[in-house]
DNA sequence: AGCACGCCGACT
DNA sequence: GTCGGCGTGCTC
């Protein structure tokens, strides 16, 4: 019997399966799924079993050395996944296996020295290194001393030395002391009256049926471990170490919930979806239901359904909106049916929320994107929330995007997709309407609340009235008024391309990094300036690098200096700042968010993560500082973007009884992405924006696929990006696929690295995997030792 | 990724 | 003549 293993390393070369003999008396241990460790070349490292065969066509084959798994990690399923999903983007098979586990759970090789025969019979040089019973790392042998290396490799030769690999996982199980009765039936009568805490704990065992850890135990009974130790001295019981489970929401309460009655609109849009449950069909429906329309219901109750059918459900929800509020809904709903995982837990966290999934303890997991490859094995329902987020896409390697792992999970096992969203993708969308989704529309909230006003004020007029500060006149109108009647505000304001930069205003000079072709960003607390990219950092400078003024000046406005302008103008409002800088700590993004429910602030001010999952009963008014300051980013999404996000901000306003209001301040009212929030008319702006993508042929209209070729040197660049570009000239299919570029990139230079993209857009290309396989393939060579760097993402979201 | 093999420059 | 630089190629 021979194994077909993925090996833990990296490379185009070893990105196939390579043979393995599996031994006797591990034919019925080792399947597919299981994680071994091999000999490759000198070493042992990790890998993948995907496949058993009968034999092997090669004829030295060595055998698998050790077994990390009992049971498989990856499924059959998943194992298909990562087939597939490594063919889509383009990446290796090991990376598309690495995403589908939790990171404690790879593997880390150790390599040792071990000492063979008695210290004195070493050079005295290396002596040192070696102590009775201690491992000697390699690295510390080796790097202390450059020599070492020399004398080492002889003494392996002469046999008083050996290298040894140790393949650790990153992660550990926790565990705790356990005790239980040595004998269930003891009587209470052979341990002395004198013993009363003796007999307590006796006591307290035969009452209790499940076993009770010793800390829990002590803290119980209110007695000390000497007690115990007594007791397992004396045989009564049995002390044993026993895995326990990291609780990232250890001690917190959730309130049952039951099953709200559904309105008319909800009935109707669940029952497809029950139907298809009940028929084991797939389908995906895009959920179109406006802020407040009661979505998370009809998930949670076609959860239920499935649960009812002894199948499972997966959850996927954006990062920033996995907040506790969000999960005490599902928790609350299912309880300890379900799993979380997000990037707030640890990795030990996550690797016992993990493997919670793997032993079938629980039937719910609700996670950011990669949650969709829970190991699950009966998966009823998989539901993806607000669906048009963009984090659903990652942009390391494998760049996968969630929703369409999603919809190869519910083909494989003939269950409804539901993507939900107020402002779904104009991708999904344009599908719904070919009838490729089925459309559920969910028009009216709830609780029959009308949506919030909106109104958008023209900030060129507001410069022509002389008000030359961030806030208009209507804004700051309503503040005051918000503060008055005691109710809350939310401002946002959209940092996203736009960022603090220093100019001189003698010369116009703007300060930028020396590595990376973009501006500085300026940092109060450390009284500096530093590169977003690469994380270049240099002091304020006080006059001017190019003509010595001292009129140095700060552009843009960042969240401290809106601060600063509120407390001005506003000098009572109690302000809490929510920024990546005020919420930095574990813990204090809950902190912030809960001491504004309490009412202990007037206003909120926040970047793009407030503007979600905010529900607070007395928030009235919303503020977007600058709308526009999105829509000028060089991408074809923007619009798209701007739209969503004032939808989506404008949600946070009278969710409750309180009717809410939202003031947009532009430079642009008139555009549609911003005019349409008034009415909040997503068709519209759905009919606006296709005509858009058509003209300029963007998706949906065409798929995309983005190259981007980097190099130290910008020759090098424009010689690989061109030979790229004419090559694929040459094989695709001149009447329907346009080849653009090569041009520079957004960003033409990051960390001393020049960049040049080349764009494809295409509608029908069966050979565009092929082809693209083939540029990978031919500059490897250029890749591996020079310094290229060609990276390709198949239906890009972004574009720097 | 690591590591060995192998082919050219500067040294005891 | 050798030591060691890192280009090339292999790992079941």
């Amino acid at each position: 019997m021979i194994a077909k293993v993925i090996v833990d390393v990296p490379t185009s070369q070893t990105d196939r399966l390579f043979d393995y003999a599996v031994p006797k008396e591990w034919e019925n241990v080792i399947q597919p799924g299981i994680r071994v460790v091999v000999p490759f070349g000198p070493r042992k490292i990790q890998g993948f079993v995907i496949d058993l065969e009968k034999e092997s066509t090669l004829n030295k084959i060595k055998p698998i050395e050790d077994v990390l798994d009992v049971v498989p990690v990856l499924t059959q399923e998943l194992l298909e996944l990562g087939e597939w999903l490594s063919e889509q983007t383009l990446s290796f098979k090991l990376s598309a296996y690495q995403l589908m586990i939790p990171a404690a759970m790879r593997t880390k090789v150790k390599k040792e020295i071990v000492l063979l025969t008695e210290r004195q019979n070493l050079p005295a040089s290396l002596q040192n290194y070696f102590e009775p019973g201690k491992k000697t790392l390699w690295s510390d042998v080796i790097l202390d001393q450059k020599a070492n290396l020399k004398l080492v490799q002889e003494l392996v030769r002469e046999g008083l030395l050996e290298v040894r690999y140790q393949v650790e996982e990153k992660g550990h199980k926790k565990t705790a002391r356990y005790i239980k009765l040595a004998d269930p039936n003891v009587q209470l009568e052979e341990i002395p009256t004198r013993a009363a805490k003796q007999r307590e704990i006796v006591d307290f065992l035969k009452e209790s049926i499940e076993p009770i850890s010793v800390q829990d135990l002590l803290k119980k009974l209110q007695t000390t471990r000497q007690v115990i130790t007594a007791l397992v001295k004396k045989g009564y019981i049995h002390e044993f170490e026993k895995e326990v489970y990291r609780d990232p929401l250890a001690g917190v309460q959730f309130e049952q919930t039951t099953p709200l009655p559904l309105t008319e609109q909800q009935q109707q849009v669940i029952e497809p979806i029950l139907d298809s449950l009940v028929t084991k069909q797939h389908d995906t429906f895009l959920l179109h239901g406006v802020t407040g329309s009661g979505k998370t219901e009809v998930y949670l109750q076609a959860i239920d359904k499935a649960l009812q059918l002894g199948r499972e459900a997966i959850v996927l929800v954006p990062e920033i909106s996995l907040t506790p509020q969000m999960v005490q809904r599902f928790k609350g709903r299912f309880g300890s049916k379900v799993a979380v995982l997000h990037s707030g837990l640890s990795m030990g966290e996550k690797y016992d929320e993990w493997r919670k999934i793997l032993r079938k303890e629980v039937e719910v997991v609700v996670g950011a994107r990669s949650a969709i490859f829970a190991p699950f094995t009966n998966v009823g329902i998989i539901i993806i929330d607000e669906e048009h987020e963009t984090s659903y896409k990652q942009e390391e390697n494998p760049k996968y995007h969630a929703r369409d792992v999603a919809i190869f999970r519910g083909s494989y096992h003939q269950c409804p997709v539901i993507l939900g969203s107020a402002t779904p993708s104009l991708e999904s969308y344009a599908r719904a309407k070919k009838q490729v989704y089925q459309l559920l529309p969910l028009t009216t909230r709830v609780n029959q609340r009308a949506m919030p006003a909106v109104e958008v004020v023209d900030m060129r007029e507001e410069l022509r009235n002389g008000n030359r500060s961030m806030f208009s006149y209507t804004l700051l109108e309503m503040l005051k008024d918000r503060i008055e009647k005691g109710e809350q505000s939310v401002l946002f304001l959209n940092r996203r391309g736009y960022s603090t930069f220093v100019m001189c205003r003698d010369c116009g000079y703007v300060a930028t990094c020396e590595h990376c072709d973009i501006s500085l960003t300026y940092h109060r607390t450390q009284h500096s300036l530093k590169c977003h990219y690469c994380g270049h950092e240099e002091k304020m400078p006080n006059t001017c690098e190019s003509c010595g003024s001292d009129h140095i000046r700060f552009f843009g406005s960042g969240t401290q200096k809106v601060e600063e302008e509120l407390t001005r103008v506003l000098p009572t409002a109690r302000v809490i700042r929510m920024d990546i800088d005020t919420t930095r700590r574990k813990g204090s993004h809950e902190r912030l968010l809960s001491a504004f429910g309490r009412g202990e602030a007037d206003i909120l001010l926040g970047t793009q993560m407030i503007a979600k999952g905010l529900d607070f009963p007395k928030i009235t008014l919303v503020g977007v500082l600058a709308a526009d300051s999105m829509l000028h980013i060089p991408d074809f999404r923007s619009a798209e973007r701007t739209f969503q996000l004032m939808e989506q901000v404008s949600g946070r306003a009278g969710r409750h009884d309180l009717e809410g209001k939202v003031i947009i301040q532009s430079y642009t009212p008139d555009h549609y992405s911003i005019e349409l929030v008034k009415s909040h008319d997503y068709e519209h702006f759905f009919k606006m924006e296709m005509s858009q993508r058509k003209v300029a042929l963007y998706p949906p209209y065409v798929f995309m696929v983005l190259i981007n070729i980097s190099h130290p040197e910008l020759t090098k660049v424009i010689t690989v990006s061109e030979k790229i570009a004419s090559f694929l000239k040459r094989e695709m299919q001149e009447s329907t696929t346009t080849i653009l570029g090569p041009v520079a990139s957004p960003l033409a230079r990051i960390k001393d690295r020049y960049r040049y993209q080349c764009m494809i857009k295409y509608r029908n290309e069966p050979r565009l995997l092929e082809t693209l396989r083939e540029i990978q393939q031919h500059f490897i060579r250029d890749m591996n030792q020079g310094q290229l760097q060609v990276s390709i993402d198949m239906h890009p979201y972004m574009f720097t």
